[in-house]
RNA sequence: GAGGUUGUAGCUCAGUUGGUUAGAGUGUCAGAUUGUGGCUCUGAAGGUCGGGGGUUCGACUCCCCUCAAUCUCCCCA
């Protein structure tokens, strides 16, 4: 085992591995600015107080701190030691830290629109793919520095958006070639829930509860509510809210009935009919699922979260809209909805159903053989003038054994050689072999620039 | 943050109740093979057994600590 290692968490990635991944960062973001939206990059490390606070308790402790410079200086010694003891006592010091890695590429995104909403044409549009870091305990599919594609509408609150961002979705995994199911819900619909059983204010601790129903089961769900202080009758209408079953439609139509009587309850539901609207469910494998809560607690009404029909994995998307994205900058609420992909977790899910196509691991396309002085410099020139054709090439780089320079190829994953010996070197020509189907063919130098490989 | 499992060559793994010089396959490199690769054969290199400490005459093997991977919970992408 050598010495060096990787921080926890953390990986290389090596070239077969980026050429996937990079299929999948170009699929979404194409798809990104066929949708008309733009690209947008913010610094890794952010001032700390525009991170803290944003992502709870639990989120506060997984941001990566950024330990100031120069502390040891003589001078700031009494100043370091008073904020350590501060660190030690549970409190936040800016003596020793005032900067932090991305945590997410949402707040981030906020503070750029606080800072810069006065220039923006609204409704503003952005897309943004950039890594961010936690400080997480590593898991299979979860790491410490992990990559984040979102797309985000604010400054609107009309339901097109929503519709748009679906959309979106089902293009990506439609051309990633992966199968997914679109769940749909809304906050609304929670919260009326939550208003129907007499405790508005349980809606957190109710939401965290049915979020757990396909992983314990209903009769744990309605123990841990139980314990929250609900009585019989609200569990029984939270009981009947999850038999919930049938097509979108009829799901409705019985989620009407139940909580229907609640003004926000009825809004909720006019909004994921207005989604149904205008998509196309027969083509578009949308999902009403009325226990999806999602975490974050600053979506306010529709959620998303795409889940892959064929592998066994956790969510592979999310998102939702949000009415007060802003407000902690101290810019009036201004309103908005995203989704995310969740990038690792793709590349797992079509790795393992073997959906990359097999060209994205072309490299070099064509090998140069060196045979000698004269002759590669004839290749040399060649070659150059080839890549001005954007066919890439390269050159052995020793005069060598055929065997050598054939193996060389073949493990490179290149497809075509050039043979450029005496021979060819004397008659102006060259030899050209297919190592796929080793098929060879002599022909001229010029006719090599207009070689269709 | 709590608990469990695992860690031996670049990779996949053997290694007996603690015993002398830690093995195999695969990959790498060289040769058989001086203008036609993938096969075959021969040879070589590559490990202070994740790291540190302890018990012992003696530790890859037992104990403690630590690092990393992985799983469950928490939380999430």
């Amino acid at each position: 085992m050598s010495k060096v290692s990787l921080p926890q968490g953390t990986r290389d990635f090596s070239a077969d591995v980026v050429r996937k991944r990079n299929y999948i960062f170009n699929t979404i973001r194409s798809v990104f600015e066929l949708y008309g939206f733009q690209p947008l990059e913010t610094p890794a490390m952010e001032n700390l107080e525009t991170l803290m606070g944003k992502y709870g308790d639990e989120g506060d402790k997984l941001i990566f701190k950024i330990l100031n410079n120069g502390l040891d200086r003589p001078e700031k010694k009494e100043k370091t030691i008073a904020a350590f003891e501060n660190i030690l006592a549970g409190k936040n010091n800016t003596a020793i830290t005032e900067r932090a890695l991305r945590y997410d590429l949402t707040i981030p995104f906020a503070r750029f629109v606080a800072m810069n909403h006065q220039q923006l044409v609204m409704p503003f549009k952005r897309y943004q793919i950039q890594p961010v870091w936690r400080a997480d305990r590593p898991q299979r599919g979860r790491y410490r520095e992990f990559y984040q594609c979102d797309a985000d509408i604010v400054g609107s609150n009309s339901l097109i958006n929503e519709v748009e961002l679906t959309n979106i979705y089902a293009t990506v995994f439609k051309q990633l070639g992966i199968d997914v199911s679109i769940r749909i819900n809304n906050r609304k619909i929670l919260a009326a829930l939550a208003e129907v059983c007499g405790g508005a204010d349980k809606m957190i601790d109710i939401t965290i509860a049915i979020d757990k129903l396909d992983k314990i089961g209903i009769d744990k769900v309605k123990e841990e509510l139980t314990n929250k202080g609900l009585n019989e009758s609200q569990l029984n209408t939270i009981e009947k809210y999850l038999q919930i079953d049938g097509d979108n439609r009829s799901k409705l139509q019985k989620l009407n009935s139940l909580i229907g009587i609640s003004a926000i309850g009825k809004k909720g539901i006019e909004e994921i009919e207005f989604i149904l609207n205008h998509t196309s469910t027969k083509t578009l494998p949308i999902v009403t699922d009325f226990t999806l809560a999602r975490g974050l607690n600053y979506y306010t009404g529709i959620i998303f979260e795409i889940q892959a029909t064929q592998v066994k994995m956790g969510s592979i998307g999310g998102g939702g809209r949000y009415d007060n994205l802003t407000s902690t900058f101290q810019v009036p609420d201004i309103p908005g909805v995203g989704i995310s992909f969740g990038v690792d977790r793709i590349y797992d899910v079509m790795d393992e159903l073997q959906l990359f196509p097999k060209d994205v691991q072309t490299g070099t396309q064509v090998l140069f053989f060196n045979l000698g002085n004269l002759e590669s410099d004839a290749a040399f020139n060649l070659m150059q003038q080839l890549r001005n054709k954007h066919i890439s090439c390269e050159i052995y780089h020793e005069q060598a054994k055929f065997d050598k320079q054939f193996k060389y190829a073949d493990k490179k994953g290149i497809n075509y050689i050039v043979i450029i010996g005496s021979q060819e070197l004397a008659d102006k020509t060259c030899t050209i072999k297919n190592l796929l189907t080793g098929k060879q063919q002599t022909i001229t130098q010029d006719e090599l620039l207009d070689f269709v490989f």
